[in-house]
DNA sequence: TTGAAAGCGCTAACAG
DNA sequence: CTGTTAGCGCTTTCAA
């Protein structure tokens, strides 16, 4: 039996075994503790031994368990992002964002997808946070209340996404909801609509995100001297296309129907788009719709839909920023509530026409 | 100074420290063994003991150090999925049905996406296997060629989605996409056109899925006794809307322009659409449109689009079982070619009229 | 600057 | 059936 570079074992070695930092040490005649030096770029090391260190790691093709180093630092080098719904366009955008924002930072990506169902939230947010394989979690939570939300582990790092935190409970990153809702509604009072539905509101108290945008509404139409008309505000379970449909179809079966229609996600207008053409009705002749969200399908959809575009992009670097800042230590104290940019882009669901624009930012706000 | 219920310690310890399998040990007056066993469920346990452990698990609040049990084990519990885009409809809803299915089977989802980028999708299948976060991954590629997918870490279990695999390289879940692109053409034609254009085909050695199915489109055509016309071939980067508004932007300017689109996904088809409209044709009366994927935009797109729907839940069923049985030793042996079921579905894009329909399984193969 | 050695918390051989 | 114990591979305190 030859022998083998490694010392000698009562039993076979396995076939092929990962080189260990260990390995690496003994080839380079140094300790592990140099090597990890080395690799880390940790302590000041030697040239020379530095440079056999290298030719060590280089020879050997070494790579670092990232499980061990977990183990033994305490970080696990994961973030857990959490959505209701991965195939709901706006939030998979905004994991594309997000992904790569975590990425360059030099952090994976778990990923986990609740359904809305408030019990799996609830839980996601009450998990004992240390010996997990995550070392924060970006949450955006559909089924919980503001004070369910403050109800967690507090040990574990969150940042909140797409929910107001007014009380510093948590970090808390989106858009100016009752601004761009009332900016989105007064598009439609200067395209010259009167009779004006609002789709998507919710009563639930978990529906607080819903309940601004109904709040832009009112403001917007007050500003307008234009009377609320109740029956003209429909709640909707979730934001999907389907519920645009249903609440289209409702809307129409009134005795006076709206001449506009402001839906709370881009998925509702298309649904509720998708109604009227059915119908016979024109957008925007006889119905103009704006929407909420941005994402593409209200770009490439007939006609194109208007909407409220927030900055995804500055969500998911503000978010994944203020996440890794409290991970890392580099904050800490009282939640901060993060507003970013968004700007109501008119298109042909309001406009008419049949021309492309890219992104606008009249309007805009912060 | 009170005494503390643990073991007296030189420094001060930690404000708050997580219980420990030995702190459980230590209440319930056992070894850490006999804990591990009870959480795990391993070994036969006397009821006596079993049930001192776990009022000492309840006790404590007990849960496991996941970090420490994947070092411990070998196992992370992890498998990485990776994807072109996270934002295309078609990766995200299959993503949707991948993640739950590894969670039932106890296992987390990492996700990461490449942009198609072949060198970030090259560097994923080399990395060393072992003291990886993750024990498989599920991988749709985009910007490799077979021979590159063969060039990987052998030890890593792999199933790949969306290219075909002939020879046992690794386990590959699809459809058969030559039979559904004739599938598709043939609809077409018995919608009585004649002038049939493809938008999708790709010319590069990665291109192997998109001249699958023009190899089908040219098969359909064949049948019918229609000429090929090779201007009626639009090449496309990817499969994304503003490629299929561009390539029907250059079949339009042809002198003799299509009565009928073949695309080689829905968002192309979106993307065809879109133009047509724009410039003021109808569809399907001038241009019919079928589309493949299956995404839900074009379940509520104006028209809606005729498509090819592949089974994405068992798609994602099989991957992820094939998977794990790899993870878990229960499959060996070369990979195996798993086809699954797909249906075309025809909708406005090719029958016209307005009724919605649910998913038809006419024309169903496989 | 570098080495020796003690863990991180869990699993699993190996007794008993 | 249960206890003892030796790791998994890395980081890091403490000495030298």
């Amino acid at each position: 039996m030859s022998a083998t570079p490694r010392e000698d074992r009562l039993v076979p070695a396995p076939a092929v075994r990962d080189p260990t930092l260990r390995d690496v040490a003994e080839l380079a005649g140094v300790s592990p503790r140099t090597v990890s030096n080395v690799v880390n770029g940790y302590a000041r090391v030697t040239p020379d031994t530095r440079a056999k260190v290298e030719r060590a790691l280089a020879q050997l093709d070494y790579q670092p368990n990232l499980l061990a180093r977990s183990l033994a630092n305490g970080r696990s080098g994961q973030i857990l992002v959490v959505v209701p719904y991965l195939d709901t366009p706006y939030f998979s955008e905004l994991l594309q964002a997000v992904i790569p924002r975590a990425r360059t930072r030099g952090y994976d990506v778990l990923i986990d997808q609740t359904d809305g169902d408030p019990r799996h939230e609830a839980a996601l947010l009450r998990r004992r946070s240390r010996g997990l394989r995550y070392d924060g979690m970006l949450f955006s939570p559909l089924g919980l209340s503001q004070d369910e939300l403050r109800d967690r582990d507090q040990a574990l790092p969150l940042v909140v996404l797409g929910e107001r935190s007014s009380d510093g409970g948590f970090d808390h990153v989106g858009i100016d909801d009752v601004a761009a809702s009332r900016d989105a509604v007064r598009h439609l009072v200067a395209c010259g609509r009167r009779r004006i539905a609002a789709i998507g509101d919710q009563p639930y108290r978990t529906g607080e995100a819903a309940q601004r945008r109904t709040e832009g509404y009112r403001q917007a139409l007050a500003e307008a001297g234009l009377p609320v008309d109740e029956s003209l505000v429909v709640q909707t379970p979730r934001f999907n296309r389907a519920d645009g449909a249903r609440a289209m179809e409702a809307l129409l079966a009134l005795p006076d129907p709206p001449d506009a229609v402001f839906a709370y996600s881009d998925l509702v207008a298309l649904g509720a788009v998708h109604v009227l053409h059915r119908v016979g009705l024109r957008v925007p002749d006889d119905v103009a719709v704006v929407g909420y969200d941005d994402i593409e399908d209200g770009r490439y959809s007939n006609p194109t839909i208007s909407t409220v575009s927030p900055d995804k992009a500055a969500i998911a670097r503000e978010a994944v920023d203020r996440l890794l800042g409290r991970v890392e230590g580099a904050r800490t104290g009282r939640g901060e509530e993060i507003l970013v940019d968004y700007a109501l882009v008119p298109r042909q669901s309001t406009r008419g026409g049949s021309s492309e624009e890219g992104r606008g930012s009249e309007e805009g706000r912060e």
